[in-house]
DNA sequence: TTTAATTGCGAAAACGGTTTCGTTAAAAAG
DNA sequence: CTTTTTAACGAAACCGTTTTCGCAATTAAA
């Protein structure tokens, strides 16, 4: 029981290795008869066809790759399962390649996506990327890319995004909303896009509503490891001059957050309250509740794997002119608590 | 800058396609000036090898499927690290397909990693799974497959499991420990054998202790949808005679399980205690903090990885005598303290 | 000096499909 | 009855590599 292909069957069925394709294929050309006598044999031979034999003539791969900097994430995760729902529907595998932050890994990832291997890439850059020399490579060879949640500005391509300098904007109403007078913006990067619009939206933000906002010190870069970021913050939240609100760009900054008060003994909200862009499904049943502007993760992996189907389905779309906003959402709980109202 | 293939190289070079071939793979075969003039001009044209060609005619594909219930899940996307970091260090390209728990799901997927696709699987079979057809039909083209997590029993082939009996023993005892008169066991599938031997596990360590273990209304099947099992578990708990205790069996149960408490003004550790089989990086900062019996997911995704390897890489291996079983660790912390000690 | 081995390369046959382009026989049109 | 169209199929080229084999020129052995 293994590799019989269709020259085999065709042997058998003493009938041409080219009838037996195109009656696979369901072709006109092929009468009824010998249509259901080759569908008859491929059942009881348990064919299946080779399907790089195929992308090598066809040159479609059927496949497509998603390279993101981790996996272990919640919005990842979810947006993989976005992708992944529109991909299996149109019958396409997907190719995942992790990144792991790091500049050089997606450079060797990028490339594994040339010659033909995959139809379309779906790309978060990692926060060291700084250059898209890379990217660029790839799209000469005619490969769609679309970005989702991270892009890489001015790189002329269709993006997912969500309403992040809005967002910040919001995160620093709602803590001003909440009397915190010394809030601080805990950045991941200083090169991605989505952080820097998060942190210009936060400043705006707190200058509309008559604070400072520009203050270096309000943006602090956590760009290190976990530890290191969990030194960091401890740091700060134990400094003689303590923020009173912290807003965690990333969901990873927010687990460092919770287990430095935890740890130190300060209260949340109460002595510092925080808020976090994240989609974390705990977020309900930690203590305390966390309250999170909270991406459409699903969606933007969805509408990004679609976006990327036109694109490789109809050459004739243009996929660079397409940029789709999908909002995030604030929903308030316990961490962000005004304790004396 | 595009389609520069081996033929075309070949050309410029003014010699043969087998040359450039073997120049490129540094056969013996060819002289070093020429395999310089090629390398150089493969450097100068970009070039990169056509993938499929070279696996149509290696009978290789360099990749590797991953075949899992869900993504967004941690145990699932830690175990992808771990598979991906050796994939990695291999040169070996990683698929992922998603189940979803569903049967007929999962054998389309398995169905697709057939006719040379990928050179390997490591499956955790989904919860509906009781029938390995599937399988057999996979391992009869001499794919290597590799078991992690949740295996099916008595398919011949290779596991990464933990051991799912004894931590089941484990959870029993220290309710036991903390004074649990009536804990109760909320299992995701009667199919899965994890799950099973967990169960196993825990009324085997009641009964050890001295208390009743094997009564029908000790395991508790949750086997439906998040909201379905989330009303399930708010009956369970609101019940004129609740349990004092819950082991969740997997963490999407635990999450629920401190939904509804939260949600009835149940509170935990005091009214109900719960334990959960998780590796959720949040479980320290929950409200209250989880005590959990924590699997290695890494490891175990990274081990099944090694594996699986070895059995690509020589087929003397016997890939299906080996049984790996990687502890689990209990991690003690609010939500099973006891209260009156 | 003749024979044998070695070196460096090219021609061509794979790999397993798809697709183009005949070709034949039957049906339709003239 | 001849010509044209159509239906159904087969031969062969092709996709881009890898690999086997053969061959000439050079080097080593006899």
């Amino acid at each position: 029981m293994q590799k019989v292909n269709i020259k085999e069957m065709a042997r058998q069925l003493n009938i041409s290795i080219s009838t037996v394709s195109k009656a696979l294929r369901d072709s006109h050309e092929i009468s009824e008869k010998t249509k259901r006598k080759v569908l008859e044999a491929a059942e009881r031979l348990n064919y299946s066809p080779n399907p790089y034999a195929s992308s090598l003539r066809k040159k479609k791969s059927k496949t497509i790759a998603v390279i993101l900097p981790e996996v272990a994430d919640n919005f990842f995760s979810l947006a993989i399962n976005g992708i992944q729902s529109v991909a299996e529907s149109k019958g396409y595998h997907v190719l995942i390649y992790l990144s792991h932050e790091k500049f050089e890994l997606e450079k060797t990832l990028v490339e594994d996506c040339t010659s033909g291997r995959v139809d379309g890439v779906l790309i978060s850059i990692s926060k060291e990327t700084a250059t898209d020399s890379h990217l660029q490579n790839l799209q000469s060879e005619n490969i769609p890319i679309v970005f989702f949640d991270r892009e890489f500005e001015n790189f002329d391509t269709a993006r997912v995004l969500t309403n992040d300098y809005e967002c910040g904007f919001i995160a620093a109403e709602h803590l001003v909303k909440k009397n915190c007078k010394k809030p601080v913006f805990l950045t991941a990067s200083c090169f991605l896009p989505m952080c820097n619009k998060r942190a210009n939206g936060f400043l705006e933000g707190l200058k509309t509503h008559g604070m400072e906002g520009g203050r270096s010190d309000q943006i602090i870069n956590l760009t290190g490891t976990d530890s290191e970021n969990f030194e960091q913050i401890s740091k700060l939240v134990n400094s003689p001059n303590p923020p009173d609100a912290v807003v965690a760009s990333v969901e990873k900054l927010a687990m460092q957050v919770y287990l430095a008060c935890h740890q130190s003994g300060i209260r949340i909200p109460h002595q510092l309250k925080v808020l976090a862009f994240s989609t974390v499904e705990t977020a309900p049943i930690l203590n305390p509740s966390l309250t999170t502007i909270t991406q459409p993760a699903f969606d933007i992996g969805k509408t990004a794997a679609e976006i990327l189907f036109k694109g490789i389905e109809k050459p004739s779309f243009d996929i660079k002119s397409e940029t789709i906003y999908l909002p995030s959402q604030l929903i308030e709980r316990e961490s962000t608590r005004d304790v004396n109202s």
